[in-house]
DNA sequence: GTGCAGAAAATCGTATACAATATTGCCATC
DNA sequence: GATGGCAATATTGTATACGATTTTCTGCAC
């Protein structure tokens, strides 16, 4: 029962436009090309995308359901703008479910798996040290999928999705409350993680992705700005 | 910080008419009014709503994002007949996630909080004594809502999200496989929880929690049935 | 110059129309 | 009588069209 998981989500790929629309759109989202409260309107996006307004209506109303974006009635589809209140929460379902899925994951976990792993790693810290938008977006996006992947290895193709919409609502978190330059991960927690599950420390490695949730977590600037948009306009 | 929750949901409560329908659609299939498997024509829903079918259309796609609906390109939407593979993983997930969720609702739970949960029960129990299928019906919403309302009172919204598309779903699994005549939940056992908590026993409500997920799998039929639509026409 | 009313523009909400694909039934053929 | 292909039908995929709501602009009164 070892590729149970992806025999699943592998089904036809032949996706019917509005998801092709809603990924590049969630892509963008996530690796920070649209910045929170854009304002994505209908005809904008079909026009972008060569489609009429249905499809991009329907991609719009999808990642509204991924919280990527808020849709407003009668006045739009804008990239989300997460609350510090979504933030903590979105953060505090992380706390919640990864250890649980970190813990799945080490039970089937396989040596090709780890393997895949520490090549995500070695691909994230080569970007690291890069210079550049395009890298810097890219690392965004490795780092990201360590925990994706560890969903993934988890079997379970619901957690799966679920930690889909967490990684991506927080790298939205990430870019709005954000401090240090440093992009969103400490990149040695993830290999300490890896190197807990292959020495069959379960407890260590849920301690150690605890650690590394409350470490970006601290990494957050999540006090109430009320009214931000005027005094950034006049401070930037 | 106590209302925090809540007062993110109730918003502006001017539902886009797809919703209704999402809305009308999912308790059907909650309260399995509608089968797995049944096929939910764009235009036959439409018809049934009074609406385009573009509404119908945008009320099966959200369906399709919960999982309650499958909609297979160019053949259409039908009510999700879940595999027994999906069903372990929807437990498995309720499993993962409850636990944490109970946690977090007992840390921030309020006297007034217990008395809707006991009034929750009491429902439960009153309807479980009656006849009909419409007390059927209303005991399989009311024993999920207990699941539900934890989540609620967690004050993760998101987790809340999350539970609801696994209460719904599971429902499903249970139409499916389920064995005993009793509907989904053993009732006591939410009682049971709900006395731990008070009585500050998180360890143990934990454990009854999961104790009670699995007695919820324990009454299922997981295994394979190949091709059971055509055996069934024969046998039934 | 300020403020408000009304019109114009833009955008969303929903319905309808047309094209593409799948299903079904029929008939010819073997 | 069974099989294969073609036409008819039904259903979904996408685009366009129209009405409703919101926003913006304009001009007039004060």
């Amino acid at each position: 029962m070892k590729s149970a998981a992806k025999a699943q989500q592998a089904e036809d790929s032949a996706e019917t436009g509005a998801q092709q629309i809603r990924d590049a759109i969630r892509e963008a989202i996530v690796e920070r090309r649209l910045s929170p409260g854009t304002k994505l309107s209908e005809s904008d996006v079909g026009n972008l995308f060569n489609v009429s307004r249905t499809l991009a209506r329907a991609a719009l109303q999808a990642l509204s359901y991924e919280g990527l974006v808020s849709v407003e009635k009668n006045r739009g589809a804008f990239v989300a703008y997460p609350s510090p209140e979504e933030a903590r929460q979105i953060f505090s379902a992380r706390r919640l479910v990864e250890p649980g899925i970190l813990r799945e994951a080490a039970a089937r976990i396989t040596p090709d798996d780890i393997a895949h792993l520490r090549q995500l790693l070695l691909e994230e810290g080569r970007l690291m040290s890069e210079r550049g938008q395009t890298a810097r977006r890219a690392e965004i996006k490795a780092s990201g999928d360590f925990h994706l992947m560890l969903a993934a290895i988890s079997g379970n193709s619901i957690m799966q999705r679920f930690m889909e919409e967490l990684v991506a609502r927080s790298s939205l978190v990430i870019a709005l409350y954000g401090q240090s330059t440093a992009s969103s991960c400490g990149h040695s927690e993830h290999g300490d993680i890896i190197s807990a599950i292959e020495s069959n420390e379960l407890d260590r490695a849920c301690q150690l992705m605890l650690y590394h949730i409350a470490h970006i977590e601290a990494d957050l600037d999540l006090r109430e700005r009320k009214s931000l948009g005027l005094k950034e306009a006049f401070e930037l």
